[in-house]
This record gives structure tokens, C-alpha cells and sequence, in this order.
DNA sequence: GTTGAAAGCATCAGAAT
DNA sequence: ATTCTGATGCTTTCAAC
């Protein structure tokens, strides 16, 4: 399905999108015609879901970030659908994964500080009706970051 | 520093980096030129970061995503450092923390399936020095995930 | 896959607020 | 400092091969 060149190319893309294609198809030696028809084709096929601007988190005082394991009080499809529905409704909520193991959900929270984390916890997150537990990490330091799949 | 229509700006962005100067000036009802130089600028003061294809997981055969506790040996700045460098060459390690808590790192991991993922484990991740123990946890669905920034 | 043309866009000067 | 209008050159896009 995707070829040594589809891969590069979305090595590249997954760099950095706003490039032109001519630059693109000088690095792929290609024509430009060549590479914006393979783009159009990986959009149509949607390996690529989409673009988007990367933001800072420092630069907009969103520096702090946590992950937090939940667990249900049950798993009746019913507690399951309406936690999932208000996760998605938290914007300080990143990511959220069902996850195997002790807890039931590992989320992503990102807000400006500790006390804006306290406030989340207090108001938002523990006000989701049937939690059982949560139990909070805080990120000390971010390693490694990457949004790009290697192919 | 940023105003409402900046913060309109990073959102429309975020969400579609490649919607033209013309489309954002329509919907935020100023010139192109407006909004270019707006742009220009988020980009100079790194608010900004870089823009980006986001690609499908589904699509390129790494569906599958675990979280990984890591719990280092002894925490001299040594094995840190080293543990640290090792984790950025890996290329199925998207993200690594250094969080509060019990274990010393989070690390998210996305491979192909849980075969991969034991080749992983096996040859690569405990393979690195001073690792003192690890703990699994593997993504059963993915609720949400956005790289999207409220402001 | 290619070239070449058309339309649309990003970019920049210059002037206004 | 931020905006606008208008001109230029580059890019995307498409037809034809």
C-alpha cells in the first residue's frame, strides 16, 4: 500500500507540512505534479488525518501537565458511555485511554499550574458521577514528545 | 500578550493548518494581510511550534499503544542522563516523562501489535542499562486525543 | 509518471489609522 | 503597533500526454 517513497514522504510531511511541494520533490526527486498527486492520495485514503499548528504550551501558560488513572465505581455500559462523554467535553482533558490493568482510564490533563490542576481535580473531573478512584502523576519533565510515526 | 483574536487564530490552526489566509480573514472578519502578520508572528515569539501532517495509526499497521512505568536502578545523574538519550533514539517510543510517584518515567509506545510490542520490551527497552523494573499497560480503546491547546 | 498553463495564494510595499 | 489595498512572484492544481 504505501511505498519506500509514500514513507519518506510522510517522514517529511510528519516534520513539517507547510513545506512546498517543490521542496518536496526535489528532496523525493520527483516531479511537483508527482508529489502532490501521491499527498492527495494518502489524504483521500486518509493515512493523513489531517493538519494541524503545533502549540508551545510554555509560550501560552499551559506548562503543567498530569496524567491521572480513574476508576469506575462499575463498568455498566451505561457509567462507561457517560464517563466517556464528559471526558471528551474537558478541555483540559488531552488524551484518554481504556487502559488494562488496576485502573480503568489513564487521561492526559494539562492546565497552567498546580492550583489550576487542584481545581480541575475538585470541580471537573471528581464531579463525574461514578468514580470510584483517581490517582494523579505529576510530569516533572517532558523527555520526549513526538507526534510522527515511523514507517 | 495574545488577544481574542489571536486565540481565535491558534484555535482555527490547531485544528486545520491548512486552511488559507484568505478562509481564516473571512472568519475572523480581517484582511489577509491582517492575519499573515499575525501569523508571522505567533511564529516568531515560538508560540507557534511547527505544523504538522498528523497520520492514522490504523492506516500504517501501529495500532497498537501501551503505557510503560520505568523505575531506574539508582537515580545518579549518570543513569539518568543515559537512560534519557537511549529513550529518544527509539523510534516506538513517541513520549517519555519523568513523573512523580512511584515509577521514575511514563512512556508511551506504539507498535504494530502485542507481538511487536514483546520484541520491544525484549530487545530493546530492558535492554537499556539500569532499568530496574517496568509495568505495562496496554491501550484497549482510545477515548479521546487531541493536540489541540484551549487557550 | 511527465510538462506546461491557469488560477489562487502568500508575501511585501506603501499608506492610513 | 496593527491594519488596509494593491502588485508581484510562487504554489497549487489540472489538462494533456
Amino acid at each position: 500500500m504505501l511505498d519506500e517513497i509514500d514513507k519518506r514522504l510522510l517522514k517529511l510531511l510528519q516534520t513539517d507540512s507547510k513545506q512546498t511541494n517543490k521542496a518536496l520533490s526535489h528532496e523525493l526527486g520527483l516531479s511537483v505534479t508527482a508529489i502532490y498527486e501521491r499527498i492527495k492520495k494518502l489524504e483521500n485514503n486518509k493515512v493523513i488525518g489531517k493538519y494541524v499548528a503545533l502549540i508551545n504550551k510554555k509560550k501560552v501558560e499551559k506548562a503543567f501537565v498530569a496524567f491521572c488513572h480513574v476508576k469506575l465505581v462499575q463498568h455498566s455500559q451505561d457509567y462507561v458511555i457517560k464517563f466517556e462523554q464528559e471526558v471528551r467535553k474537558l478541555d483540559e482533558i488531552l488524551e484518554c485511554y481504556h487502559i488494562s490493568g488496576d485502573y480503568d482510564y489513564l487521561i492526559k490533563v494539562l492546565v497552567k499550574d498546580m492550583e489550576a490542576f487542584r481545581d480541575f481535580m475538585v470541580k471537573k473531573l471528581t464531579k463525574i458521577d461514578h468514580i470510584g478512584s483517581t490517582h494523579s502523576m505529576f510530569v516533572i519533565n517532558e523527555v520526549k514528545h513526538t507526534t510522527a510515526i515511523t514507517l
